[in-house]
DNA sequence: TGTGATCTTTACGTTCACGTCAGATTTTGG
DNA sequence: CCAAAATCTGACGTGAACGTAAAGATCACA
């Protein structure tokens, strides 16, 4: 796959793609002659769709995502080592709770947005029963006047 | 209440006040003979905290922020519009359809992203499970040999 | 083997969201 | 009333995250 089509796939631009590749958020593609086309496989365009839920959710500049990232290289790594059966068990040890951190840290991060979103969310919702209520009580007492008005417009969410 | 102050607040610059009410994010003090110093009641911090709030958790522009914020200020033209009684009833109905639609459009917004981080909370914290395992496994497997490893790290949530 | 589409590198341009500096003005505290 | 502190209005500067343009190289295909 080249980069134009991995572009279009996730809804970005080659420019972006290879920019996230110079700041260190894609690995370079391995040993790529200078001047040959990058290539890329479905693994490598997950880890860029991986990449842009979290900056799009997380709100995170790429420099925070990078060292966030280093988790899911990390339980790569880990993976990597645990396939291979030879290994150090205090080494093997060590990465998975190296993984266990920075997993936490990625948790406590969404965790909390989560909550606070949560709480927006129940804001505006008893906001919009206020006005709703409302609504209604302002029909009942000019009720046999005229219709019920239909709503004006149309915003995509409305009475689900 | 001067800009300052409200900055240390909120924990922002003056600058960034400034800017806000360039941008029209927050209103220009009320006939403010040009050269004098900004005064701020209560309900402009308050205001100031919601758009922080909402650019923060929604990581929107405040481009799109502004006029997401149409919503704020229609209601308050509904709670003004209401308060006299004397009022159009088709009008004020109309109003709070409006209003309706502006809190519609947030919620889509505010939804989507919950629902979004909801699904990232849940895979991270499956795969904290999947390694949390892993080290259990790893424990048992070398029990006795050397003792368990204490955290190399502390990284804020850790077992909580 | 050519040829058009796509890609590569390099480099400068742009937008957003402020930061910073200067010089003048306003406000406050004594 | 006066000095010090804070604020005001421009104006230019800046870092992040790309956009855009140019000139040449590579690739897919007939």
């Amino acid at each position: 796959m080249r980069i134009g089509d991995v572009a279009r796939l996730v809804g970005t631009t080659p420019r972006t793609i290879r920019y996230y590749e110079e700041v260190g958020l894609l690995p370079e593609t391995p040993a790529r002659p200078s001047g040959r086309h990058r290539l890329y496989s479905e693994a490598e365009v997950e880890r860029l769709r991986e990449v842009m839920r979290l900056k799009d959710l997380l709100g995170v500049s790429l420099e925070e995502l990078r060292t966030l990232l280093a988790a899911e290289e990390a339980r790569a790594e880990v993976r990597a080592q645990l396939r291979r059966e030879d290994v150090d068990p205090a080494r093997r040890r060590e990465l998975l709770h190296e993984a266990l951190g920075h997993l936490d840290r990625q948790l406590d991060l969404v965790r909390h947005r989560a909550a606070e979103l949560a709480r927006l969310e129940r804001e505006l919702t008893e906001t919009r029963k206020r006005v709703r209520r409302t609504i209604r009580e302002l029909d009942a007492h000019t009720q046999g006047s005229f219709p019920p008005a239909p709503a004006p417009h149309e915003a995509g969410s409305s009475t689900r």
